[in-house]
DNA sequence: CGTTGGATTGGCT
DNA sequence: GCCAATCCAACGC
């Protein structure tokens, strides 16, 4: 049996693959062999045509992964101190991908550890610039082989969960709702949007006066 | 060539 | 809740 998605779990729209990732379980082989693994409970998807998308303006140095063939993963960097991870998807040319965004540690919790600086399990991969550093993955993994390669790929998890939907984080689109993530996780990261969160007051009531 | 702000995080008010 | 950190891609002139 093998337990690795293939090509195919790849080679389709972001928005479906990003809702079927969830549960499936990230393995990243590290140099000196040693393995990390955590199950993926929240992702965004990224797709053509999508003005909130890197490959929404065609395709540049930096995105050239996101056009490339399905399966791979493009990581960029940003905020001028952290990486962010996605799986590409749909065929080659197109420019689309998942945003792996937050994943619940299952092994190598202390290189993990090691990675972030962080002792809580919460804080390893709870974010899409904390869970790159978890896992070590940075410049020179953009581009690797999740399917064919040996340094990281995503195998097949118990899934299941209620999935949460909610608008992407950072991205002033209320029109896709294209954020997936496994309700109630507490392994989801702190990202704003999703359901509202605090109850409307009365516009007639005082202004609350801490 | 100069400016702007980002698919973020962590620390401080 | 607010904001600095710190690089660089995208865009305007």
């Amino acid at each position: 049996m093998t337990r690795r998605l293939p090509r195919s779990f790849y080679a389709r729209p972001a928005t479906e693959v990003a809702p079927d990732l969830l549960g499936h379980v990230l393995v990243r082989a590290l140099p000196d062999g040693r393995r990390l693994a955590a199950r993926l409970v929240e992702v965004e998807a990224y797709e053509p045509d999508d003005p909130g998308s890197h490959a929404f303006r065609g395709m540049t140095a930096r995105n050239e992964v996101m056009f490339g063939p399905p399966g791979h993963l493009y990581v960029y960097f940003t905020y001028g101190m952290h990486f962010c991870m996605n799986a590409v998807t749909r065929r080659a040319g197109e420019g689309s991908a998942v945003l792996l965004r937050a994943g619940e540690p299952l092994a190598g919790l202390d290189e993990m550890r090691a990675h972030r600086g962080r002792e809580r399990d919460v804080e390893l991969c709870s974010g899409p610039g904390r869970f790159t550093q978890a896992l070590a993955i940075a410049r020179p993994e953009n581009g690797l082989d999740l399917v064919a390669g040996d340094t990281a790929w995503i195998e097949r998890g118990a899934g299941g969960g209620n999935v949460g939907i909610g608008i992407r984080v950072g991205v002033h689109d209320t029109s896709r709702s294209w954020r997936f993530w496994l309700e109630g996780n507490p392994f989801v990261s702190r990202g704003r949007p999703g359901p509202p969160s605090r109850k409307p007051r009365p516009a007639s009531a005082p202004a609350p006066t801490p």
